[in-house]
DNA sequence: TGTACATCAGTGAACGCGCGTTCACTGATGTAC
DNA sequence: TGTACATCAGTGAACGCGCGTTCACTGATGTAC
């Protein structure tokens, strides 16, 4: 046996890491399978002795953000999953909806960098995705008060919200109403999450 | 001059409308010129007597959405523009995050189908984009009582939860997920709406 | 410890196809006389 | 009213290029002896 497995699963690492960066960057579209190989210091030609097609590396691309870059997010917001609280979820919109997010286009959120039309097709990049919102879902209810009822639902509008926000922000780069959007989209958010225990 | 001006606008129109249809099912990728060309009864070379490109043509499929077939959406909804009430907010509500507009591929509004890839290049898109959330923005504003602070705050809030909720259902069709979001955004925006006069 | 061998990660050239765009043309229509 | 002409919307074949994918290969590494 030439190469170890770690050999070849580090280098899978490196192809995947390089792709997310660039699919945030540009989309799906954007992105050529010689330039994430490049990116990662490979040529064109070896990808597929990793990844079956473009589309199933973004699917593990999207899939990568929430144990790599989404967890480090989690971190650099002093959100702490061994003790999880109502503060919690204002820590995560904090983020979610902060201009450093908005501006960090290798690292924000996939859900963000929208690229629906892949989304539309495969069905690996749609699972991925259902991850991705299922982790913010769970992480948003378990911080809001745990047996109130109602909190499901609040933890899925804050999702709506933090989402709805940054994708219209991101739409209009250019227009005051990006950041106004953002901002409403914030303070409602802050709004839901000290409401919810009273409501 | 042969053939009216009319008769170009005509074809035009054609074109337009054939591509918004199109572009809102398959995305901007999963178009071709011939396919909106043979789709509106003509061949793939007179596309460019009409458009500079294929992105020129997104933009204005994107703008006609507003006074084509979101303002028949708005009529559906009954809204009445001559009469803009607090009611107005819920119907539109209603609409937008119905299974109906769900289901409606075709007639959908332009921002759901979210071709973020693209919106990231052109500029002509872009400015497509904002004009469509702007009028969505003030239809919102107007409708909530307007003497009020925090009405705008309020529209952009719920522009973001209807466009939020409803991009995250697109992008799980399978999903129980799908509906959870989008009923729970659909709820907490109107409560938005009817607590916007105390807050 | 050293050598022959097998494996397969990685290379880079080439393929092939889809699709946006171009172009020489045709023919329907409006205008001039 | 009829005819010649000019315009330009619309045609359809062809171009050309980008890029996903394939393929014959090379050479680094692990194993057997």
């Amino acid at each position: 046996m030439p190469y170890s497995q770690a050999h070849k699963q580090r280098t899978r690492e490196r192809i995947v890491e390089s792709a997310r960066v660039l699919f945030n960057r540009h989309g799906f579209q954007g992105v050529t399978i010689d330039m994430i190989m490049r990116n990662a210091n490979l040529t064109r030609g070896g990808f597929y002795k990793h990844f079956k097609s473009k589309e199933v590396l973004y699917a593990a691309a999207v899939a990568s953000f929430l144990n790599g870059r989404g967890a480090q997010m989690r971190d650099d917001a002093g959100v702490d999953l061994s003790n999880i609280n109502p503060a919690t979820a204002m820590q995560m919109i904090d983020g979610y909806l902060s201009t450093r997010h908005l501006d960090d286009l290798d690292g924000q959120c996939p859900m963000i960098a929208l690229p629906s039309d892949i989304a539309r097709e495969a069905p690996e990049v749609r699972s991925s995705y259902e991850e991705l919102l299922s982790a913010m879902v769970w992480l948003f209810e378990s911080s809001l008060q745990p047996q109130q009822a109602g909190t499901r639902q609040t933890a899925l509008s804050l999702a709506a919200l933090c989402v709805g926000g940054m994708v219209l922000a991101r739409t209009l780069p250019d227009s005051p109403l990006a950041d106004e959007v953002r901002n409403a989209a914030h303070h409602t958010a802050c709004q839901l999450t000290t409401g919810a225990s009273q409501q």
